[in-house]
RNA sequence: GGGAGCAUAGCUCAGCUGGUUCAGAGCAUCUGCCUUACAAGCAGAGGGUCACAGGUUCGAAUCCUGUUGCUCCCA
């Protein structure tokens, strides 16, 4: 079989992603090996795949491939998130497209529809990954609202009410008019906008107890406020009791313009005295900090809104307006009856819904909530003491910040598509929770015997999703409802968690606080937290922008390997990474590199007639890969993949392909099929091929795995494919040889610049001398340098060659003597460039050796290696005033 | 307003417990080359006051303080 002359990826990663599916590689059971476990962080469902799940699942392929190299039992589990909201949001615009509202359905109907669309795109992003190469154990997919997860979600959700962390209470939430549901505080996002500020007249009512002497003593109240559509809802005046300006205001009430309303004036240190006017409105139905003033003054809360963002009959104008318009219709109003005394413009934040985008609403519900405080507490400790390790560290500052000032969690969500809270409501206004209907009515029947199964009602909301989410690495082992089945005392604690810093107290937390809860253990011990991937501007990569690339015509332009390659290049651990095309061009040149490279050596045939002459190449390069696998596995250790990566690159590209296969590559030989070179190199080249295929699969998995069942190895079994090949293990590194062959590749370097300098053709032989100063015996190193440098004749001499180019390498001397005459001026001036360099550097060398503090208290080998540059420099010194002498004469 | 982090070559980043494996890598740039695996390539080269200012130290990119500029999180 011959190769192809270029790789064409498309083909390839069809093939072998089938063939990897048909022998089971990806599927994992629990058996004698040690398990390795990743869960995948759940996409949405409404999602496709974007940048950002590039990078976060190609790092996780490339641990799992790792890991099953490794000979570990390796089980990466895939699937979905319902995403309540975004989800319902999806679709109920869609069901309005086709004429229907949400309220003429019913929940089963609603929910009928809605599994429909996710049945339909829900497994988007899981296909897609397919493309990218994910190894994921797809007979294990899951999705967060599967009857046996819904079910573990119920489970949980009586857990934690039976602990007492699960309670019902009235409290102000965060509504998305839009979405017409409440939201957690996580999910708003605060925003920056321009807004005006109305400065609104409220007059006083009767007059003045004691008669003023000052007249504007009688002037009416000027509050200042961003919501004047909110004044019907104000329950009083508020200002602080230490305001000397409004002394006279103590004790007296207002009338509410437009509606004339009245409201008393209340004293409150809480007011700010130079913000605004000093005087605030107080509206307790329509914002926290108005709520909990108003509670201490026991003041009424009057909501004027009704769920959507319009107005209700309590507000007595304006009803049925929603709340922006009637916002600018009020502010008309306010002006024409007198009541406006002047508008600013203001930036402040303002809350929206990270789903819907809606401004948020504060509303007061009866809402569960679940207690975090105790939840929190252990699920600190287990990453402040090292047992569930962040990567980088930094994030655990952050961490326990949140950790230690955690709120309440606002569970309910008053949507349908999620799981349905399993509280029961009795007609007395009491409630029980179970697991099922007829375990309620057991309950309930405890407070009364006569109670039916009639008379129970179930909560209408439903639950959010992070809930069910905070369950997956146990849920999706159905750890849950079977604490001791085989697979999850195999598979739990999983190993690695992959995510990013966003949803760090979202999920990882409620994973730790899900997992100690249930099961007094973590969820994972590692969690990789990858960066932003923005594009090179450092924007962020948003559809709105569209700066983002398709990940799928990505795979298709430069690979599934080469896109692999490019998101790792440039992905340092936690730091946001500016993406940029050109690091897929270099990740598919590279796969390229090693394409070409296998076309040389199958080009090759083995000959016992040729004597083996590549013995310290080979040994050389032996050495240097077990070098390279050393950095490699400490690079991972460490989580340092794109160093990972790079070490791999360098080790093929450079020390492979540009070194050694240059050293070993057979003269060219005319008229034959094949490239005749010795046996022993023949077979330590495909030796090193194969181990080379192994170390780059879990970055670049398709390649390998083409190459690998190639003629060149051989015929191999079916199951002998490299997905499940075992890394090779650190053998001898001989640091010797390799220092050695660094010296040797630098006087090579030499030569071609010398000839490269002075214009003459690689193909030019010349002849080189060698004065070897120091321990390296030239001998060894001759064919390799004749080889590579092309040089015709190599002598050993003793002395300095007269009129030859010189160079140093190490601390050895070359020569290389050039038909044409050598430029003396030039050289000399090169020389006296080095020794200038020399000296000044022995000065700083001799500072330090002759300075006693230095000698007393830097380390013994600090000290000895002072000792050690001084002597080279020293050598080198009397080489170049060696040279500079032989030019004077 | 509170907290955290970052600033090293044109770009993206390494640089561990201060000391030649300390100023490095890849890409980009420049100069030669279509040399029988590879022009998606080969052989070379240039390029940095380690943000700024102080301090500690025999010695600072590295530790401390301040300044400036950016980013993120929380209010």
């Amino acid at each position: 079989m011959s190769i192809a002359k270029t790789y064409s990826p498309a083909a390839t990663e069809e093939k072998w992603y089938q063939y990897w599916l048909d022998h089971k590689f990806f599927r994992s059971v629990p058996d004698e090996r040690e398990p390795y476990t990743i869960v995948i962080p759940p996409p949405n469902v409404t999602g496709v795949l974007h940048m950002g799940h590039m990078l976060n699942n190609t790092i996780q392929d490339v641990l799992i491939r790792r890991a099953r190299m490794k000979g570990k039992n390796a089980c990466w589990v895939p699937g979905t998130d319902h995403a309540s909201i975004a989800t319902e949001a999806k679709v109920v615009a869609m069901l309005k497209e086709q004429g229907i509202s949400k309220k003429d359905l019913t929940r089963e109907q609603f929910l009928a529809h809605a599994y429909d669309w996710k049945n339909k795109y829900g497994g988007i992003i899981l296909e897609q990954l397919k493309k990218l190469g994910a190894s994921c154990d797809w007979d294990r997919t899951k999705f967060t609202m599967d009857e046996d997860m819904s079910e573990a979600v119920i489970d949980y959700f009586v857990h934690l009410h039976k602990q007492g962390l699960i309670y019902r209470g009235v409290r102000m939430i965060n509504w998305d008019p839009q979405g017409k549901t409440a939201v957690s505080d996580e999910e708003v996002q605060r925003k920056e906008v321009n807004q005006k500020l109305y400065f609104i007249k409220y007059h006083l009512v009767g007059t003045a107890v004691t008669k003023s002497t000052n007249y504007e003593a009688e002037s009416p109240v000027i509050i200042a406020t961003t919501r004047p559509e909110t004044i019907m809802a104000d329950a009083a005046i508020c200002i602080n009791p230490n305001d000397e300006r409004y002394k006279h205001l103590h004790g007296r009430t207002v009338n509410i313009p437009l509606i004339h309303r009245e409201i008393p004036i209340i004293l409150d240190e809480y007011v700010t005295m130079d913000f605004g006017t000093g005087c605030l409105k107080v509206t307790p139905a329509h914002d926290l900090n108005d709520y909990e003033l108003g509670q201490r003054h026991n003041l009424p809360v009057i909501d004027i809104l009704n769920d959507d963002g319009t107005l209700n009959e309590k507000a007595q104008i304006l009803v049925g307006e929603d709340r922006f318009a009637a916002r600018k219709k009020i502010a008309v109003m306010l002006e024409e009856a007198g009541a406006l005394a002047k508008t600013e413009d203001y930036t402040s934040q303002i809350g929206v819904s990270e789903r819907t985008l809606a401004v948020i609403e504060p509303k007061l519900s009866m809402q569960w909530f679940c207690k975090m405080k105790e939840l929190a507490q252990p699920a600190l400790e287990y990453v402040l003491n090292g047992d569930v390790k962040l990567i980088p560290e930094k994030f655990i500052n952050t961490y326990r910040h949140w950790m230690e000032n955690v709120r309440d969690w606002n569970i309910s969500r008053q949507l349908w598509w999620g799981q349905q809270i399993p509280a029961y409501y009795l007609p007395n206004g009491e409630y029980v929770v179970a697991k099922t209907k007829e375990l309620a009515l057991a309950e309930a029947q405890k407070l009364n015997a006569s109670y039916t199964i009639d008379d129970l009602t179930q909560d209408e909301d439903v639950l959010d999703t992070w809930f069910s989410s905070g369950l997956w690495p146990i849920s999706v082992f159905d750890g849950v409802r079977n604490p001791d089945n085989a697979e999850i005392n195999y598979y739990y604690p999983t190993n690695d968690l992959v995510t990013a810093p966003e949803i760090l107290f979202f999920w990882v937390a409620r994973m730790i606080m899900a997992g100690h809860e249930l099961r007094q253990q973590k969820p994972f011990n590692n969690v990789y937290l990858t960066g932003i991937v923005r594009d090179k501007l450092g924007r962020k990569m948003s559809k709105s922008l569209g700066n983002s690339p398709d990940p799928l015509d990505l795979i298709a332009k430069h690979s599934a390997d080469g896109v692999r390659v490019g998101m790792l290049l440039c992905s340092p651990a936690g730091n946001d990474l500016m993406f940029d095309e050109k690091y897929c061009e270099q990740g598919s040149a590279f796969g390229n590199k090693i394409w070409n490279a296998f076309k040389l050596v199958k080009g090759w045939e083995a000959d016992d007639s040729i004597k083996a002459n590549n013995s310290v190449a080979i040994e050389w390069f032996q050495s240097r890969f077990n070098q390279a696998l050393a950095e490699i596995e400490e690079n991972f250790s460490q989580y340092r993949l794109s160093e990972a990566l790079m070490a791999s690159y360098k080790l093929v590209w450079d020390d492979f392909c540009s070194s050694y296969l240059e050293m070993v590559k057979p003269a060219y030989q005319q008229n034959v099929e094949k490239q005749r070179i010795d046996a022993e190199s023949y077979q330590a080249t495909v030796a090193f091929f194969e181990n080379i295929l192994k170390l780059l699969h879990p970055f670049m998995p398709f390649l390998t795995e083409e190459l690998w069942h190639d003629e060149l190895f051989g015929t191999r079994a079916d199951m002998d494919c490299c997905i499940v090949a075992q890394l090779p293990t650190i053998g001898e590194i001989n640091t010797q040889l390799i220092a050695e062959m660094e010296v040797v590749q630098q006087a090579i370097a030499q030569v071609r610049n010398i000839r490269n300098s002075k214009g003459l053709s690689p193909k030019e032989t010349l002849p080189l001398a060698v004065k070897a100063n120091g321990n390296i015996d030239y001998n060894r190193y001759r064919d390799i340098i004749i080889h590579i440098a092309n040089i015709s004749e190599m002598s050993f001499v003793s002395e300095p060659v007269a009129g030859a180019n010189t160079f140093i390498a190490g601390t050895d001397e070359f020569f290389v003597t050039l038909n044409i005459e050598i430029d003396a001026d030039a050289e000399k001036e090169r020389l006296e460039k080095e020794r200038e360099y020399l000296t000044g550097f022995l000065k700083t060398v001799d500072a330090k050796l002759s300075n006693e503090r230095f000698v007393a208290n830097a380390k013994p080998d600090v000290v000895e290696n002072e000792r050690k540059k001084k002597a080279d420099a020293e050598a080198k010194l009397r080489i170049v005033e060696e040279g500079l002498r032989g030019l004077a004469n």
